[in-house]
RNA sequence: GCCGCUAUCGUCUAGGGGACAAGGACGCCACCCUUUCAAGGUGGAAACCACGAGUUCGAAUCUCGUUAGCGGCACCA
């Protein structure tokens, strides 16, 4: 679909660590990224964005690298972090200066402010008033940095927009963009502690790294033209740009923390597959060519295409994810279950248990933290509420008669498979003239304390002949 | 307020001028299976294709306008 003659691509996610974690709504362009990448042969490259030294949250960068790690989304170089090429960023801002594509600022904040409010007022848009640009070949603007610093004197550099023309791009997914420069404000490139903003350092390292494709999120469309702007200064080839659609809220705001858990490692401690959380994240603003639902990572990289990517912004669903989660449970088989239900709760239960109960659990369950409460029984003893345990249509005394007969038979019961387990139990249901599934549950219930559990005679076999004999005594005796 | 993007069942979507009295998936409801809960099976309700014009023999599909939603307008990314 590319046009370009024999490019190697190569995209990047750029996360910056101000969060507890890697967000979903970057997880997604991560993976579109990745898929991208991997779909060209080429390279998926991740760059630590962190820029505002204000917000960094300590420990977030090594987060988002572990999650995408789990996620499988491992990049093929990286991380790179902006703060260590500093010097870097304010060379080429420099060079901008020099050629008249950008110029110094001494506004102060509250200056900014005021212009802001006053714009705002006049119902103009909020933009820069170009107050300095006026002084661009003034004496102080010709200092060198040093003398600048011993003058105390606090600036940025800003980008130098034209006042007339338009730019305008051509996006993968939204097609040709048009924003009128007069509409563009004199974007700050190097804020005055040294560090480039965003938009600088954007260009720069996609520059530098090559990036072939930017793959981001809408939000970072109406920047664009500022980009663009940028590497025309630079006198740089363009990237391609895709804008992918904005994960959002049920109330269809854009996806955040104060209205849904938007950590992956949220979803990780739930009990999500990462296999599934992609899939789904696919399933949204992309169709599969033959509408497919469920498909691997492998389908998606073979199929994948911008021009079937959706330009409005999809609702994350939990629930159909939940749903997808459950089909890839069931779509593993017992010792892969087994395998990551050990590890998931830490070990609690043996392997082998796991191993028994896993066919059970499978269609049971659809996140891996809904395990727990199933089987817990098997490893303790239960709490037995008499009135859950006796039929409604019972009383305790015929309860006891029953419940003493279901003892003496299984006692009596040498081969202690399921099979002959649930043959036993027919007999008995036979001989006490109980609907069967008040006779079941009641034993289900003096086994497990639960009136929901797996299958009940698979149960009793795991639970073994001795440990179930002597939780129908124990309910027995607690009956009287 | 200004700029930009978007608009098909509650949700994710198929569809790209006639095959659409609009198909699939999640969710919901009913029934079947069943010792519980699930899973599975079958069926159902659910979209005057945001609205209004236009182009056309013919529009969910093309054009324009309106409306609505979202995004952006920081020395945040």
């Amino acid at each position: 679909m590319l046009e370009c003659k024999r490019i190697m691509v190569r995209t990047r996610i750029a996360p910056s660590p101000t969060g507890q974690d890697f967000h979903i709504g970057n997880a997604y362009t991560a993976l579109i990224n990745y898929i991208f990448a991997k779909q060209n042969k080429g390279r998926f490259i991740v760059r630590i964005e962190d820029t505002d030294r204000t917000r960094l949250v300590e420990g977030s960068e090594t987060r988002i690298l572990n999650t995408m790690n789990w996620l499988g989304l491992t990049p093929d170089e990286g991380p790179y972090r902006q703060s260590e090429r500093k010097e870097l960023y304010k060379k080429y801002a420099l060079e901008l200066i020099n050629n008249g594509h950008a110029y110094y600022c001494f506004c102060t904040p509250q200056r900014l402010t005021e212009v802001r409010n006053q714009m705002q007022k006049q119902g103009k848009p909020p933009m820069y008033d170009g107050f300095c640009k006026k002084i661009k070949n003034s004496p102080r603007a010709s200092l060198d940095e040093s003398r600048r610093g011993e003058a105390g004197q606090k600036y940025v550099i800003r980008l130098n927009v034209p006042d007339e023309g338009e730019t305008n791009f051509n996006d993968l997914i939204r097609g040709k963009v048009s924003f009128q420069n007069k509409l563009i404000d004199d974007q700050i490139l190097l804020k005055s502690d040294g560090f480039p903003t965003y938009h600088l350092a954007v260009v720069v390292d996609d520059y530098l790294m090559k990036i072939s494709h930017v793959i981001r999120a809408e939000e970072w469309l109406s920047s664009t033209p500022k980009h663009i702007l940028l590497y025309n200064a630079f006198k740089w080839p363009l990237p391609f740009f895709a804008h992918l659609p904005i994960l959002r809220n049920p109330d269809k705001s854009k996806l955040s923390k104060r209205k849904n858990p938007v950590w992956v490692s949220y979803y990780r401690e739930q009990g999500y597959l990462p296999e599934a959380i992609n899939n789904y994240l696919m399933t949204l603003g992309w169709t599969h060519p033959k509408q497919l639902t469920i498909f691997p990572l492998s389908e998606a990289i073979l199929e994948f295409s911008f021009d079937r990517v959706n330009k409005s912004g999809p609702i994350f669903d939990v629930v159909k994810l939940t749903w997808m989660n459950g089909e890839y449970i069931r779509m593993m088989n017992n010792e892969e279950l087994a395998d990551k239900l050990y590890s998931y709760m830490n070990k609690k239960f043996d392997r082998k248990l796991l191993l028994l109960v896993s066919s059970l659990l499978k269609q049971r369950i659809k996140k891996l933290s809904e395990a727990e409460g199933l089987i817990d029984f098997f490893i303790k003893k239960p709490d037995v509420d008499l009135k859950v345990l006796i039929p409604k249509k019972r009383d305790s005394q015929q309860a006891k008669k029953v419940l003493n007969e279901v003892i003496q038979d299984y006692m009596g019961l040498n081969n202690w498979s399921t099979a002959s387990i649930h043959d036993l139990g027919n007999k008995i249901v036979e001989k006490s003239r109980w609907k069967p599934v008040e006779l079941f549950q009641m034993i289900r219930v003096a086994i497990s304390g639960k009136t929901v559990t797996p299958p009940l005679f698979e149960s009793m076999e795991i639970l073994g002949k001795e440990e179930t004999i002597n939780r129908l005594e124990t309910a027995l005796r607690n009956i009287s």
